[in-house]
DNA sequence: AACGCTTACAACCGCAGAAAC
DNA sequence: CGTTTCTGCGGTTGTAAGCGT
């Protein structure tokens, strides 16, 4: 795990300073000025507590191991049926997926995808299985890409997106007029809540399969002709006329280890902008699971907020080398956690390592949950991710998903998990 | 027990965009 | 308005643990 041995070297943009894994006393460190000065300014960690790491490397030791919030262990079913869902939409965005996981990191996320992506294709397996591929199909079928122009070509002028709003009051707003996806004429999106437009269009289509009683396709978007359009046609409920999915200028390159890059048509469009709209907001306003999407219960031990500014703790009283930190405050949710320390080693593995971090922050750990790709739990055994502090896309997914399990199963889908 | 392979994970790197100057 | 700094993201790599032979 040591990358360069654990010394200083130079080089790099974190040249002369440390590298490699970190010890619980550079932990210790950065937590105590997070705790004093919030997060950000990653820079100033090392002027301000002689800490010989970067930046860099302190803004990604706290997000990744040293937040409040953080959940560890193996991922749910449900979990993992989210990242399958979100990564068939909008690819290797890993910030974005996790963005709709609370507690999970980006990095967690695509070293999951990443080990998951080696074992299935070694194995000559299908990236998604069929119910997500199917959940992705629909979504795809319903798309329009508000970039292309009548031929259904990537328009390379304007490309831009027009800029989402968003009224925090009513997250669930509609415009005036929403047609029907399915509706003959050239289907209106609602911009501002594209997934809204999704859910529609995917319950004309589910109502549509419960009047049919039909088979139903499956969506194999490994094979050349397949885009989830043309496989949905091909079943004949859906998306009859649709164009193919078409590019989207610039932006538009999935991940090779998504699809096919037959279907690389398929990544542009309404549907990415759905799970990238907000990056019109800006950054800050991101769902970082610490400064906005909190679910302090699940977390750490939780105190009711004593004052919503950050605290500034008293001078002297946690700065010294005792193991045990005093009580800080989130600085985000006026929450406050307790550190423990322990000087030892940084350990190898997740288990004795992630405890000692969780031990930190009173974490209480969820239980591990088995899991390639749902397990056969029934998803009842998922832990709760917790309450979030506003309805975000993470809401619209689970209705999503609750929508989907109306969905019938197909032939292949039985046998999927044998 | 030793070995090799796979998996899981932490951490680094380069790049790009935003913000600050 | 150009430059610098900061921040965040995605890709990649290195290593220890796990596991089978």
């Amino acid at each position: 795990m040591a990358r360069s041995g654990g010394g200083v070297e130079g080089g790099g943009s974190c040249g002369g300073l440390k590298k490699g894994p970190w010890t619980q006393a550079e932990d210790k460190l950065l937590v105590d000025h997070v705790r004093r000065h919030g997060e950000g300014n990653w820079n100033a960690v090392r002027r301000e507590t002689g800490l010989q790491r970067c930046g860099k490397s302190c803004r990604l030791r706290w997000a990744n191991h040293l937040r409040p919030n953080l959940r560890k262990g193996p991922f749910s079913p449900e979990e993992e049926r989210q990242i399958l869902r979100l990564h068939g939409l909008i690819g290797n965005k890993w910030a974005r997926i996790s963005s709709h996981l609370p507690g999970r990191t980006d990095n967690e996320i695509k070293n999951y995808w990443n080990t998951r992506l080696k074992r299935r294709q070694r194995a000559g397996l299908p990236l998604y299985p069929p119910d997500v591929e199917r959940e992705i199909a629909l979504l795809r079928a319903q798309n329009v890409n508000p970039f292309a122009d009548s031929d259904g070509n990537a328009n390379a002028s304007g490309s831009l997106p027009p800029p989402l709003l968003y009224d925090a009051s009513n997250p669930f707003a509609l415009p005036p007029t929403v047609p029907s996806p399915s509706g003959s004429a050239s289907p209106l999106i609602n911009q501002n809540y594209p997934l809204l437009n999704q859910m529609q269009g995917m319950q004309q289509v589910f109502h549509h399969l419960a009047s049919q009683q039909s088979p139903q396709p499956v969506f194999h978007p490994h094979h050349q002709d397949s885009s989830g359009a043309a496989a949905l046609g091909h079943g004949g409920f859906v998306s009859a006329g649709l164009p193919p999915l078409p590019t989207r200028p610039q932006a538009a390159e999935l991940p090779s280890n998504q699809f096919d890059s037959s279907s690389s048509g398929s990544g542009g469009g309404l549907l990415e902008s759905l799970l990238l709209g907000d990056d019109h907001l800006p950054r800050h306003n991101h769902p970082s699971m610490v400064k906005v999407s909190s679910m302090p219960a699940l977390s750490y031990s939780y105190s009711e907020p004593v004052s919503s500014r950050l605290p500034v703790h008293g001078a002297g009283s946690d700065s010294d080398d005792t193991s045990h930190c005093l009580p800080g405050e989130d600085m985000h949710h006026g929450a406050t956690w307790n550190f423990t320390f322990e000087d030892v080693k940084p350990m190898k593995r997740r288990t004795p390592s992630e405890a000692g971090i969780s031990d930190m922050f009173g974490v209480v750990a969820p239980g591990p949950v088995p899991g390639e790709w749902f397990g056969t739990c029934g998803g009842s055994t998922a832990p709760s991710p917790g309450p979030s502090s506003a309805v975000t896309d993470d809401e619209f997914g689970l209705e999503m998903q609750q929508f989907m399990s109306l969905l019938p199963l197909s032939i292949d889908e039985h046998s999927w998990n044998a």
